[in-house]
RNA sequence: GACCCCUUCGUCUAGUGGUUAGGACUCAAGAUUUUCAUUCUUGCAACAGGGGUUCGAUUCCCCUAGGGGUCGCCA
């Protein structure tokens, strides 16, 4: 066997590819760039219950367009394939038999109800809820007369009593848990399929997968994977348990309280690079001040050293700022790229290209999320609706006198420079002998729709002579 | 409840046996701007508590507390 680094995630597809899920395939993908390693998929499709019919095509296409690349997997092959567990059943089986032969695991036939009767006495005696072994005293015949009569049955780990597991964690260092603790776990469940705890062993171990990340509520079940590898006569791979990501009342991330699925800010619209940024901040940080980090810069710098112990908090304010921070530093070209959906969506005739361009510099600054571009860009191509304060003051002699102005002089108007434009609308100001308010809430409130809004020479530039015009025209009695 | 993990501003975090404990978000104030937004400046705000070890602990050790996780034929 190389030494060389292989990881892989592990995505069950109950569900569209989740923030806690990024934050790994980052840590994953990062871990394996930085040390030369292998990048793997894996598909863990091993509860048929929860199976969500179109997650798997929305893990891939998620990962994709966030630019983390794999080696292997489902639709991309290599050696170690399958890469879907439900198509590796013949495997597990192996394995299972094998456990099952040496001893280390045995059928179990107790259903439902046995068991939630077993441990409702347990917990009212104050003991802890475990299997009771009690299928472990029948006999071979008796098993097999079972399985022949056509029994339902699972396939139980069998513990060791009163063992110390301990393993390094990359994260933690050295953690102990006592057999004890840990129950039976079943390894192969009625209906044919392996629990993650077998499927995801045997996997590792035939994938050659040399650090294991994963959340940290697997931390207790570690003792039956280490188990399940010495078991096998297997080697265990380095375990790397990354905290948790966090609602804000400090409870596990969660749909109730947020919107954990990556295609929700996605779909809103907020730059991917932003929510690489943003997410891989959680639980890992530089030693310095530095916070801006593209994949690539990821890539570079991270060492599983640096990544915390403890859990981190999804604060959605922060990430508002950064993804702001992202949109300012693009192009309006660029913007103008990644919100012509959202506009076009919208209804709004975006043809005009000059036009689009300047709608666009005046939404970079009001924005997060490419979505909220139109809420700042209706005003320029949707009609006008004012309310009846500002129609009032747009009915002021004085407005009035405003607005005649500018339309009897459209011709000398410099149009297209905005310096210029500032210039001639203050010598308006002097000129007309109006000033502030007075001057100002009739220009905007006609071409914007609100006292409140965009710097006035911009409103003349985004609007062009025609659309300038015609709007003041509107209000002039 | 048992076991495991964790603990620096509200949040994300940096940091060291001796620092005015640093940065960012938020919030507040001010500047710029005719207004809004942006930007800039300043400010508010933390080493969970108690014992040790030490000349000296936020930093090392122990205990307590608090938070989180696990205790499924879910992952």
């Amino acid at each position: 066997m190389s030494n060389k680094v292989r990881v892989r995630l592990a995505p069950s597809p109950t569900g569209y590819l989740h923030l806690g899920t990024l934050r790994v395939a980052l840590y994953n993908y990062a871990f394996a760039k930085k040390n030369n390693g292998s990048f793997i998929l894996r598909i863990e499709d091993t509860d048929q219950n929860r199976l969500v019919s179109d997650a798997v095509e929305n893990i891939i296409s998620t990962l994709n367009t966030i630019g983390v690349e794999f080696d292997e997997g489902p639709n991309k092959g290599g050696d170690y394939g399958p890469y879907v567990q439900s198509q590796r059943l013949d495997i597990y089986r192996k394995y299972i038999n094998e456990l099952i032969e040496k001893g280390f695991a045995y059928h179990c036939f107790c259903d439902k109800e046995t068991l939630d009767e077993m441990r409702a006495q347990q917990i009212a005696k104050k003991e802890d809820p475990k299997y009771d072994r009690r299928c472990l005293k029948l006999s071979k015949e008796e098993v097999q007369a079972r399985i022949d009569r056509g029994d339902s049955y699972v396939i139980r780990l069998r513990m060791p009593d009163d063992r110390v597991f301990s393993f390094d964690d990359a994260i933690r260092g050295l953690v102990e848990i006592n057999s004890n603790q840990v129950d039976d776990q079943v390894i192969l469940k009625s209906d044919g399929f392996p629990t993650y705890h077998l499927a995801a062993c045997v996997d590792d171990h035939l994938m050659e997968i040399t650090h294991v990340f994963r959340g940290e509520e697997w931390i207790s079940s570690t003792p039956k994977h280490i188990w399940l590898y010495e078991c096998l006569g297997w080697q265990a791979p380095k375990f790397v348990h990354l905290p948790l990501i966090m609602n804000t009342d400090h409870s596990k991330l969660s749909k109730r309280k947020n919107d954990v699925s990556v295609e929700n800010y996605l779909q809103k619209g907020y730059p991917v690079p932003a929510i690489i940024n943003y997410i891989a901040l959680i639980g890992w940080h530089t030693s310095d001040d530095r916070e801006f980090f593209s994949l690539e810069d990821l890539c570079q710098e991270f060492s599983l050293e640096r990544v915390n112990k403890a859990n981190g908090v999804f604060d959605i304010v922060k990430l508002n700022w950064m993804a702001g921070m992202y949109i300012r530093e693009m192009s309006n070209e660029e913007l103008a790229a990644k919100c012509r959906p959202f506009l076009e969506n919208a209804g709004y005739d975006v043809s005009d290209n000059r036009k689009l361009l300047a709608v666009m510099d005046n939404a970079k600054d009001r924005i997060y999320c490419y979505s909220q571009v139109i809420e700042h860009s209706k005003m320029f191509y949707e009609d006008l609706t004012l309310s009846d304060e500002d129609k009032q003051i747009l009915a002021e002699e004085d407005s009035q006198t405003v607005l005649r102005y500018f339309v009897d002089n459209a011709d000398s108007i410099p149009w297209q420079d905005i310096e210029e434009l500032g210039q001639f609308i203050k010598a308006g100001s002097k000129e007309l002998g109006i000033k502030g308010k007075k001057y100002f809430f009739p220009l905007r409130i006609s071409l914007f729709g609100s006292s409140h809004g965009p710097d006035i020479p911009k409103l003349f530039n985004i609007l062009a002579r025609e659309e300038t015009i015609n709007r003041m025209k509107k209000y002039i009695k």
